[in-house]
DNA sequence: TACTTCTTGTGAACCATTTCACATGACTCC
DNA sequence: GGAGTCATGTGAAATGGTTCACAAGAAGTA
């Protein structure tokens, strides 16, 4: 009935696979598949279906043996699993060229994450409005995030700045944060932080081009 | 004199790794070390010694027994394992949200990644001016990409029509591609292709938060 | 030069993740 | 309902990645 909880430690691999087979089921839904089975899934996603299965084994078990899995069912218990069965009320703190672009993106909407406030610390982005919501002053930071209700924060200021800022943001009691600053940033243990670090995958590729890294490695 | 070539398969975290090193290591110089220690460049990324040493010794030894690295020759080092120590000649297609988002994006560019080339479909953005960059018609892909020069392709397309728009980019010549959009793109084996996910992220948030499960592996 | 301290570089040991391989169950068709 | 096919779920094996532990080199001190 409720979510399983997974008592061994789940690889971060796995969560992010997750999310991967999750983009798939929802386009395989709207593509009228009943069914799926852990080769096609694998296939789509450039894997193997062991490695699909296994997966999902950690979870419980979801499918039909000679069937596959029921595309619907499978994203209801993946949803259910990843924790965007729900509505996330996230604050976004800096409307710079990436913040406004995120306030846009309709993909964190579409999985449950709802930025509905957003703060600034420049005078003359406060007061504005963006996509129907008007942008806050960083200062009023603490008393507006228990108002709202926030849970969730995506960090997207100066690096120089972002310190400062998270340090605020743990202090207004706010235990998850993206952040896209290139910089390591400090939190205390309870907090989930993660980054999002746009430069990485363009020095992947421009690794991969220089040393002649095979591009995918052989089915 | 010229780069290591790595022989043995290098996995794709030591390469995260070095651009995270990268990028302390530019701290650090600014900051005017002259030196640092793989304890101290661990301690930075929340990593063991071990890590940090055996991800160089894929490369060389670049370091000094009882001193440890030199912060401005290390930092040359990775650059051109990374392959950032030339200047790339970047395209940037889509200039909706994120692509025109991305094109202001100075990290791209602090790091040798110049986007010189902008494309769309959209009449009314082709031949708009970002960042002094004139818009140009996706019509004319293959030709623009030709005479510019370009060797990487950011694509920042709806998903709906992004495996055309690679394709096409693939016609063109681009062997190395980012793609921002939700989906799977198919391209043949000798092209590179890496994915930023900018949902998946959140997704790991939030399936953190419903598990409780611990921020961050214990030191 | 002998002694101490510091820190690298690296095989070997350890641990985690992926893949294999197969028993098991579901469905279909004669 | 027996035979054939398909595809899951999962221990066990294989692979890959991380950490350990230590020999060895560099610098400082006396």
């Amino acid at each position: 009935m409720s979510a399983t909880i997974a008592r061994k430690r789940i690889s971060e691999s796995t969560i992010h696979r997750l999310s991967l087979y999750y983009r798939t089921l929802s386009l395989l839904e709207k593509e009228n598949y009943e069914t799926v089975s852990s080769k096609e899934l694998a296939k789509r996603e450039k894997l193997t279906p062991a490695q699909v299965r296994k997966d999902l084994s950690f979870f419980g078990s979801f499918g039909t043996r000679g069937l596959g899995y029921n595309v619907n069912e499978l994203k209801l218990k993946i949803e259910s699993i990843l924790g965007i069965d729900r509505e996330w009320r996230v604050a976004l703190i800096g409307v710079g060229n990436i913040g406004s672009a995120l306030v846009s993106y309709k993909e964190f909407a579409r999985q449950g994450f709802h930025i509905i406030k957003l703060f600034d610390n420049d005078q003359r982005k406060i007061g504005s409005n963006h996509k129907g919501i008007v942008v806050s002053d960083i200062k009023d930071l603490e008393k507006e995030v228990k108002e709202a209700n926030i849970s969730m924060v995506i960090l997207a200021v100066p690096a120089t700045v972002s310190q400062y800022i998270v340090d605020d943001v743990v202090k207004a009691g706010v235990t998850a944060i993206l952040n896209f600053a290139p910089v390591n940033l400090r939190v205390p243990p309870f907090v989930h932080l993660r980054n999002e670090n746009m430069s990485m995958e363009l020095e992947y590729l421009s690794f991969a081009m220089v040393n002649n890294h095979a591009p995918k490695k052989p089915k």
